[in-house]
RNA sequence: GCUCAUAUAGCUCAGUCGGUAGAGCACUUCCUUGGUAAGGAAGAGGUCACCGGUUCAAGUCCGGUUAUGAGCUCCA
């Protein structure tokens, strides 16, 4: 006979099984309503779940965390009903919980449209009113693949064939009329589901994820709690668009994009200025760090990437060129053919590893159109790329500190929660699953001495070695894969590059690790812009400081002043323009400018500056001499 | 690459039923010389992405191309 512990440790006995709903409203007839599901020794269950043993048992509310996924669930499921009832012939396939909300995947001939979804969300509506009771039944495996082909619904039978285990129950949950093959567990009722949820967008999507299979149209939808939380969702949306890195490249002046060469960057003054403060950051890190800084050719014979393997495995996604005389040239998509073509030039010794050896490459990468996106996909782009060529003995501890670089260096950024991930031997791959042992544990073990998380990706490494991922979580939510440390195995191999070891033996074979810290300097200043929303701290703002004149009278002093400012490296500009001064202040600010530098006469009269920051700040009248101490101090002030 | 959507002035956008294009900001000139988030007036600016079709007539309807967006797939 059930033994039940609840959450609060207290525990409950009953001489015959019960269900959920019975342990809830033994509890109390409140709760009994509020219960929207059970977790029985840590499973989500029906609240129709029969409990027979000895038991763990929580009543989950619209309170509880694990309710959201529930509510997102079930949301799927009557928008699936909805869209079946309103446009009769909708083949159903599949429709999770995801993080904010939900989608369902429909094959139909004709597109949706964006009216359609506000018919389907009013529709969901009523189906909530209706509040049919939600069933759960198990089927006879053939008789369910019997039951939905009958109807038409070929994607379930495929889902029955396929994906549910040969094992495991094909459950069924019933709403009204509909039904839907689910592992559920689901709400009890439709009148159980907030009215808290909102469709957001139509897309495509492949069934089953691949490619190959045909394309489904995907529903997307968000569904809360309460509607307060969906109007924070929808507000915090809101937010994350104004920091979007393409409006505020158009806003602040930092770069374009044009048709003619889809996919590449034309950086403006302003944004080129941040680019370059960021590749000098770098190269000030990596100098000090012990790397040498190289530069390879962008364009090389087409033999060359035949040796490295490119010319086969990656050769639609390379830009290539023909000369008159009919040789063909390749533009680099990868900077480590050319590294190792320079470690392979001249005799290497063990004296001269580790070789840490850097170069700033623009790689470039015929992407597929629909890739592309802004900044942060784009198909030409500059990798703070580095090999480091070293002994097996060494690398664990080079693994050390290209880890212990990266993360120094986010933090400098602000970036203190950065997920590493571990990928590992995938299926194709070459060299010995000894090789792959020791290479793989050199990567955990690096992470493990040094006393950090990881997750794990088995089977997603490259096929020449296990990796390191880095990765950054932009102002929208989204993952953005940053700095990568990978161990190559192959073009060691296909080089044939070799150093004279300790005794003189000339065919020793270097370990080759190619590591990139920000990635790509266009993605990365695509981050730093939305990540600061434009307001870049002193160091990294493309303008420091604006002179503002209120009358005309003032321009000479400007201009001296100016002189001053530039000659110690500050980058300020003057707006003398016949404006208000309060026309001045409203237009540098919406440009983030950090110090708004006001000259009337008065400061004329004394050698002063009136200072400002871009939050409106008065930081008082200063001599030149104290703002220029005091914009210095604030560089210095990285973090 | 796939699905859907979008493309009008430098930017943000309006343009009804098919009848030769409009606003705000920005820009130029003039007035205004002012103290911390928009002073005033005038002017200039468009092959309505491109190619084709339907029509007496296309920014508007249809087809294609290109680019962009949202997803999907990819991201040695």
């Amino acid at each position: 006979m059930p033994q039940l512990t609840l959450p609060d440790g207290s525990s409950r006995s009953f001489d015959h099984p019960v269900s959920v709903l019975d342990v809830a409203a033994d509890i109390g007839p409140g709760l009994a309503k509020a219960a929207l599901a059970g977790k029985v020794d840590g499973h989500m269950v029906d609240t129709s779940f029969v409990i027979e043993g000895d038991s763990d048992v929580a009543i989950i509310t619209a309170k509880s965390d694990e309710a959201l996924e529930l509510i997102r669930h079930d949301a799927a499921h009557v928008m699936a009903q909805a869209v079946q009832e309103l446009f009769p012939g909708t083949q159903v396939t599949i429709g999770p919980a995801i993080e904010d909300g939900f989608y369902y995947d429909f094959a139909r001939a004709e597109p949706f449209s964006a009216d359609d979804l506000a018919k389907i969300e009013a529709r969901m509506q009523e189906i909530v009113d209706r509040d049919l009771p939600i069933t759960r039944e198990v089927w006879e495996r053939d008789e369910a693949k019997r039951i939905f082909g009958d109807i038409g619904e070929r994607y379930k039978v495929e889902i029955i064939d396929d994906i549910i285990a040969e094992d495991e129950e094909v459950s069924v949950y019933r709403q009204g009329e509909w039904f839907d093959v689910c592992r559920g567990p689901h709400l009890p009722s439709t009148g159980k589901l907030p009215k808290a949820f909102k469709l957001m967008k139509l897309a495509g999507a492949y069934w089953r994820g691949n490619s190959d299979n045909e394309t489904l149209q995907r529903i997307y939808g968000t569904a809360w709690r309460d509607k307060k939380e969906l109007k924070a969702y929808l507000h915090r949306l809101e937010e994350a668009e104004k920091r979007d890195h393409r409006k505020l490249g158009r806003k602040l002046d930092l770069f374009h994009f044009s048709d003619e060469a889809p996919g590449s960057v034309f950086w403006h003054p302003k944004g080129w200025t941040l680019f370059r403060l960021l590749l000098e950051y770098m190269r000030k890190r990596q100098d000090d760090a012990g790397y040498v800084e190289v530069n390879t050719p962008d364009v090389m014979d087409r033999s060359l990437w035949e040796t490295s393997g490119h010319w086969f495995n990656y050769r639609e996604n390379m830009f290539s060129t023909q000369t008159e005389d009919e040789r063909v040239f390749a533009l680099k998509p990868m900077n480590c053919p050319g590294s190792v073509s320079m470690f392979a030039q001249g005799l290497k010794s063990y004296r001269d590893l580790p070789l840490r050896m850097a170069e700033f490459g623009k790689v470039h990468r015929y992407e597929p159109s629909g890739a592309l996106l802004g900044l942060m996909r784009v198909r030409h782009f500059t990798q703070d790329d580095a090999h480091i060529y070293c002994t097996e003995d060494q690398m664990e501890q080079e693994c050390i500190d290209v880890v212990a670089l990266v993360l120094d260096i986010y933090k400098d950024f602000g970036f203190e929660d950065v997920v590493i991930k571990l990928s590992t031997r995938p299926e194709k791959r070459i060299g010995s699953d000894e090789v792959w042992d020791r290479l793989e544990g050199a990567l955990s073990h690096a992470l493990e001495t040094m006393g950090l998380d990881y997750v794990l990706y088995p089977g997603e490494g490259a096929f020449y070695g296990p990796k390191l991922e880095f990765v950054l979580r932009d102002a929208i939510g989204r993952d953005w894969q940053c700095g990568t440390l990978q161990v190559d195995m192959n073009l060691p191999e296909r080089f044939d590059i070799t150093y004279v070891d300790e005794t003189g033996g000339r065919d020793r074979r270097p370990v080759m690790l190619h590591r990139a810290l920000f990635g790509s300097l266009e993605r990365f200043t695509g981050i730093l812009i939305e990540h600061y929303e434009g307001k870049f701290p002193v160091w990294l703002s493309p303008v420091q400081a604006a002179l503002l004149t209120i009358t005309d009278k003032q321009d000479a002093y400007a201009r001296d002043v100016e002189q001053r400012l530039r000659q110690r490296g500050i980058r300020v500009i003057s707006d003398l323009r016949n404006e208000k001064v309060g026309f001045k202040i409203r237009e540098h600010t919406m440009q983030a400018v950090p110090y708004l530098l006001v000259v009337g006469d008065r400061e004329v009269e004394n050698g002063e500056l009136a200072v400002r920051s871009r939050g409106g700040e008065d930081l008082g009248t200063m001599p030149v001499d104290d703002f220029i101490a005091h914009i210095e101090q604030a560089v210095e002030e990285l973090r």
